[in-house]
DNA sequence: AAAAATATTGAGATTAAATTTCAATTTAAA
DNA sequence: TTTAAATTGAAATTTAATCTCAATATTTTT
């Protein structure tokens, strides 16, 4: 379980070991999004900064969030109405999303055979795996009452 | 195994059912995806169908995918610098895709338990699962050897 | 078979997320 | 401190997808 001063430490030597200069910005995006309990996307997460008073431009969200990808601190869960929205992975078991087509809620299931399974596949064809997702679309058991 | 003009009809009577109208840019570009055997996105299909002297609009093509999935012919398989890219799905089994980062390739691997892991835990939460997809980003087995 | 009601079409305008540009600034190495 | 290189914010740009609307096609009703 790593705690935020850990993961900031962490993602500052990401920064240095790619070459790259280590700036108050990064720093503070990656702060902000690790507070994020839920999925949120590029412009939730520009308005909760700037009502903090924070001056970090959309540019380098947009700039950041591929960074904190590929440390591993963050995953795009899924995109709706083509928006790309995120979650933190870090301390999270791997897990399905579960989205109702109708209330649009997004439900997380917990999962461990999942992985198994795509280890597997991932071992016969000789291929690393960096991340992946399983989005599964349909009706709720609330929306289905409804009708 | 269905074939074209089985397909056609079964869509005929899917747009009837809807109160919708059958129209023969509808059933045109249903001919044209079902020619389709890899993935692929509006900008290849309208340029498919516009080499062969078709008059088919974008906004039509736009407008008939979302019926084509819904009706079960068709899913979204990846987004992909921000386009939608989709795939033919009848007479396919179930499958998941590999998505090599560095080559863009995708590789499907056909599967049986994953869909009976979904079943299973959409049984557990009550969820009417109408369609699924999983992606799982990585390094292929090519592009390691390059390294 | 004609008329009425309604849906669909293509072309172009619009929207908006994401990317790019660029001059000013900041970081970090020399 | 000087130098080299990367980063920043603001605004411009890009472009997939959606929307608008008048003309047209489909389907139902009479």
């Amino acid at each position: 379980m790593l705690n935020v001063s850990e993961v900031v430490q962490n993602f500052k030597e990401f920064i240095k070991s790619k070459g790259l200069k280590y700036t108050p910005e990064r720093e503070e995006i990656l702060r902000e999004i690790l507070t994020c309990k839920e999925h949120f996307d590029v412009d939730e997460l520009y308005m909760k900064l700037k009502k903090k008073g924070s001056k970090i431009s959309k540019a380098s969200i947009y700039r950041t969030i591929p960074l904190l990808i590929e440390a591993g601190y963050v995953q795009e869960v899924y995109k709706q109405d083509n928006r790309a929205y995120y979650e933190v992975i870090l301390n999270k078991l791997p897990h399905l999303h579960f989205i109702c087509l109708q209330c649009k809620k997004v439900e997380e299931i917990e999962d461990e055979k999942l992985v198994g399974l795509i280890k597997e596949y991932a071992k016969q064809t000789n291929f690393s795996v960096l991340s992946y997702h399983l989005e599964v679309f349909g009706i709720c058991s609330n929306c289905k009452k409804e009708v």
